[in-house]
DNA sequence: ATTGACTCTATACCATAGTATAGACCGTAT
DNA sequence: ATACGGTCTATACTATGGTATAGAGTCAAT
């Protein structure tokens, strides 16, 4: 089997058939053969390749930066080494919202705590203290 | 001073104007009364509502979620304990999200330490495990 | 009275990553 | 030959949280 339509890489990658013409609307994958009635003709490489993307993407890049990685891959004047940069911006990036989230974390554990949970919600000390102009302070 | 023009509220508020109407048309602040030629005129309390909001979305509140805690506050009926269990819905979010983040972190590290930094991309080990069928496996 | 700053509405646009739909056309099995 | 499913393009819509713009009208100071 050499030719595959739009809906067998669909199912052997698990994506929808409008995330493929996606794909190739925004280049990030090669325009793809056409059948003279427009069809559109892969070749099994194109799973991979979708593969590629999705696996890049459950690491945290966005589809711009694995557009960069691709062309990367591609171009031979490109070393590894520009890769790993690219890998470790993104590393340093995750480390920031991870500092974000559990600031927000702390800041909502030590609201919970404040809170009884008993009486109106006019009294609670959660949402008093989004009222304070205060809020998010270190005491 | 009682009455604000809504170019007063956005700059005590540091928000932008346009933002206002935003929150306006999707029903997260009241609307506000109106002067005769329409221009609308805002009691000074709005400025605490909106920082309320900036607050809360600072804490990991989305707009949607915010909405539902403003209308908490105002329900007589609901408890402090209501606002204390959405509070505790967030905590855990935040935690799913530092967990997937984490694993993305380390995913990345992983690759990086494969990678010599040396020779082409045709050879790195960061673009060939994206590539690899088994991604994201513990080995 | 006129200028300049402000505000009004409505609409469109930004990023991000798709999904859904309409209406037309194609491919193949019966 | 016709029915059914697949595919085509183009466009609009989803969520999220806004920002920008056009063209009209208003306010206040000079």
């Amino acid at each position: 089997m050499h030719n595959l339509s739009i809906g067998q890489v669909a199912k052997k990658a698990d994506v929808n058939i409008q995330t493929i013409r996606y794909y190739e609307r925004i280049g990030l994958v090669p325009k793809p053969k056409r059948r003279e009635s427009g069809y559109r003709l892969f070749s099994p490489g194109y799973i991979r390749r979708i593969q590629f993307i999705k696996h890049a993407q459950a690491a945290g890049f966005l589809l711009k930066e694995i557009k960069d990685l691709l062309a990367l891959k591609v171009d031979s004047e490109t070393t590894c080494d520009d890769v790993r940069e690219l890998t470790e911006i993104k590393i340093t990036e995750i480390d920031e919202k991870i500092i974000h989230l559990k600031r927000m974390k702390k800041t909502l554990k030590t609201l919970t705590v404040a809170c009884s949970g008993i009486g109106p919600t006019a009294d609670c000390p959660i949402l008093e203290a989004f009222d304070s102009e205060h809020f998010g302070e270190i005491p």
